[in-house]
DNA sequence: GGGGGTGCATAAGCTGTGTCTATGGCCCGT
DNA sequence: ACGGGCCATAGACACAGCTTATGCACCCCC
């Protein structure tokens, strides 16, 4: 109901370049040079900064002659501002790989989930390594990537467990937990446990499509417990979005990765269950053709996402 | 030495307000009343729209007569896209709280670590509780907070314990784990275990300087445990920013809150090693003059703050 | 089967923001 | 005393983005 993910961004934060100036002023150690850092002029960067510090209503810098140092507020605003670029980055990092459509140097299938949250950050730890690697993404689900890492259209993938189709070589690079959640309002959120599996294949659930990885792994793990075929949600919606604005408005509890609700639940608009007799733990996992190794970029890619589970 | 980290923002991310437009999109399923989420005419979220998906290359969005829905694309530079809104809405929120500087209904003073890493979030939990408080933040070390809060200045505190001044009520809101981390291409980064204390109070360390909370922490562990008092670092940096530099770029170890080196953990750019012999846990507490009880968003704002941890 | 409504795209004009170059002042080190 | 690094100010220019006005496609409903 209140639904506060549909305000706008305030405009002092929409345009993220004053916020990353003053981040490479604290770490260059002056307002020129972090200029030419960006390309731009000695004025431009002393301009933006000054309408910086107009806009947080507090000193951020500290200019001495013989350069610039960050005063304490400033310390603090860049220590913020550092979380938005870098998230910004991981965007950046996202776009740039989808945009890169087949022509790569490494072509990569993804599932949702790890295109979602994983992905980005290992691509630009990609980057620091292979600099000039350049990468093209597809997205779909678990089955697509299969296809087409057996295809060998892609150079690596990464799909869900915890099946690996034989024909394929894989490692598991992180685990995913789903979770429960149910609107503040829901009469099970104030539970001290959650629900029994039975429960909840009783409930009338928000769901995603049935050829959605998050479903599958739910009706799975409900038949493994319960020996009877899940019942399809009361509502299906299209998009992780869709369902966590249903779930908030109170069409009912969803099941979805931890991940995916990590801020509504920090928020308190959405209140996370354990379902006390349900496993709703998944792997991730990188896959590729049997009997070879990722080789280049791709090797370099799977070492980084085994380094960071 | 590579130092990624000063390199700019790339432009398609610079400015937000298309990728935030897709999210309203998203949520409300056409674009028109996203425009009016936004404040905007319709023409112009079109034509932002229209800029967006020439940027990434790629259909993002469905436009069918009775509204626009997300393609797969679109689903998954909305879900990049949220986390850089989030991040930038935690900023706007620090931003906003600094600015009110002392008209607030709720005064806070809070350590830099809290400030930094706990308290946006908070502040936004707490817009949806109480959305017509104004926050007034002061941002100084825990000597500074206790003052603060005991003078009644400000309503509630929070500060890097263990240790509580007589004086005060106090209740535990978090934890903060403190990390040795080293460059790469330090000696330690291949060892199979982290040193041991007695081997991180001989090594130089890039440190801040006295009055910091981490380094107090560090010292007072070391001492602990060895019983003699901690060198003092042997660069001594002013900003959290300026020491990850100093030990990317080969300076020395030092010791950080694991939450201010998440990133470059996750990216490389910097190893984590465990002090084997050392506790460099602390915890994280709200504090308010003792005999009374926080009242008004202060309550609430308690509230938020212990249901996060 | 034709209104009315909803939703999106295009066109034209304007305002404002951000940038550049050029210049001056300040402080420090030599 | 002088040169160099650093920052601020001034003036001019260019472009980006917004708004209003309008047209077209589709759906619902009477």
């Amino acid at each position: 109901m209140d639904s506060s993910a549909s305000r706008p961004l305030p405009q002092p934060v929409r345009d993220l370049t004053g916020y990353d100036l003053l981040l490479s002023v604290a770490e260059l150690g002056s307002i020129g040079q972090a200029a030419r850092a960006h390309g731009m002029s000695q004025p431009a960067a002393s301009a933006r900064l000054r309408r910086l510090e107009a806009e947080v209503g507090t000193a951020l810098l500290e200019r001495r002659p013989r350069g610039t140092r960050l005063t304490t507020a400033g310390e603090l605003v860049a220590s913020w501002a550092q979380a938005a670029v870098e998230a910004a980055s991981n965007l950046a990092a996202g776009v740039a790989a989808l945009r890169a459509d087949r022509h790569g140097h490494v072509r990569i299938a993804a599932s949702l989930t790890v295109a979602e949250y994983l992905l980005p950050r290992w691509l630009i730890a990609l980057r620091a390594t292979d600099p000039d690697t350049v990468v093209a993404l597809n997205s779909g689900n678990s089955a697509e990537v299969v296809t087409e890492v057996l295809a060998g259209s892609v150079d690596i993938g990464f799909v869900e467990g915890p099946d690996v189709p034989s024909g394929l070589s894989s490692r598991q690079v992180a685990r995913d937990e789903l979770v429960l959640v149910v609107s503040p309002a829901h009469p099970w959120a104030h539970r001290r446990r959650g629900p029994r599996a039975e429960e909840l294949a009783a409930a009338s659930l928000v769901g995603r499509e049935p050829g959605s990885g998050t479903r599958q792994a739910l009706e799975r793990a409900l038949e493994q417990q319960l020996g009877v075929e899940a019942p399809a949600p009361a509502l299906e919606v299209s998009s992780t979005t869709a369902i966590k604005a249903a779930v908030t408005g109170g069409l009912g509890p969803a099941v979805l990765s931890a991940r995916a609700v990590g801020a509504e639940l920090a928020a308190g608009t959405l209140v996370r269950l354990d379902v006390t007799d349900l496993d709703l733990t998944r792997t991730l996992c990188a896959v590729w053709p049997e009997g070879t190794l990722p080789r280049g970029p791709a090797r370099d890619l799977l070492a980084i996402a085994l380094r960071e589970q």
